[in-house]
DNA sequence: GACCGCTGTGTACGATCGTACGCATGGATC
DNA sequence: GATCCATGCGTACGATCGTACACAGCGGTC
């Protein structure tokens, strides 16, 4: 019945784009556990019939939205790095990624544990991952040597998380003292 | 009907820990998404109403599964912390830590990564791994200073994860000198 | 040994899920 | 402007979920 509303769906190619956004807003709020197709289609405002056509099922979905969540995370990190003209300002950057930047959001902390979680289960979500960690290693060979580069990613991630998990107050000044540690500066 | 089958089943105090155990396997397994009262009640060999009855519901449930996960992962944290008799040996438990210990199954990966995930989301589950970390912190300060201690305990984390992800080669000797420089040995 | 209350279980119900499938719709072709 | 076909949607179905609730059966009490 009715039909009268305006219906300029036709041909909609933000429509796609649109589905996986609103997917990763749903994994951000309810989790893996409570993404559904209908709670996306609800969210990106299109009907339940979208999701089986776009996609292959929810596996299908979750892949490509955590592989623009990656891929933006990703880029982040190289453009914070690329900004850092010399090994010192490199440091600093790297401070201030751990302390305030990266997963300054609740919602980027949680997609991304998201993430790990999926890819500790599932290969195909490790390469997702994998390439992330290998483009953040890139950004920082720039600056380091590439043993240096692994263990400072590797730090930088565990800082992030123990930081955005912990409830005690941190010092920023042991981070400064121990990155200097760690690349040797 | 039947009936005939044996029945020892008044007061069997092991039944809710069994419920418990098979819980942390099917996460394991499925994932916290693909956990299920039944999945849980099915590897338990429990009824379903059992279920219900000693749990008020699945959070209840996760809640004290990922509280008895928690508590073992710091106690073999602890117990290798401390059969180092000094800082050397303490640096060296570390580097094996990282390298081969604490998540050599992919069981315990996994269930951590989950844990962290509820923690990311439910300030419940946050309390869980805050005593974890604690712990962790406090068994590292036998040795170190308790800035060390905190850097170096993201350090392990961090190293953890991108050593259990990661599909490259790994370098222990690389690990052996970061600790070295990150505890100012 | 008759009775009773509590512990634990079986089952059924309503909600919600993913997915298949028929059809509306509007641009392309002549 | 009549026809056709691919794109995209609405809906309905079967499966599976959590949970409520009636009741079975054993230990304690007299």
């Amino acid at each position: 019945m009715t039909a009268v509303t305006t219906r300029p769906r036709r041909h909609d190619p933000a429509r796609r784009d649109r589905i996986i956004d609103a997917c990763l807003d749903v994994v951000a709020e309810r989790g893996v556990a409570g993404t559904t197709h209908r709670r996306v289609a609800a969210a990106a405002d299109v009907p339940l019939g979208s999701m089986t056509y776009h996609f292959a099922g929810m596996d299908d979905l979750l892949r490509e939205a955590f592989g623009r969540f990656a891929q933006q995370a990703a880029a982040q990190f190289e453009r914070r790095m690329a900004e850092a003209p010399d090994r010192d300002a490199a440091v600093r950057a790297v401070v201030r990624l751990i302390t305030l930047d990266v997963f300054a959001t609740q919602r980027d902390l949680v997609l991304s544990h998201e993430l790990y979680t999926l890819a500790a289960r599932d290969p195909a979500f490790r390469t997702l991952t994998n390439d992330w960690m290998r483009r953040s290693r890139d950004a920082l060979a720039r600056h380091f040597d590439p043993a240096t580069c692994r263990v400072l990613d590797a730090f930088i991630e565990g800082m992030t998380i123990h930081r955005a998990l912990d409830t005690e107050p941190h010092d920023d000044v042991d981070v400064l003292a121990a990155v200097r540690r760690l690349t040797g500066a």
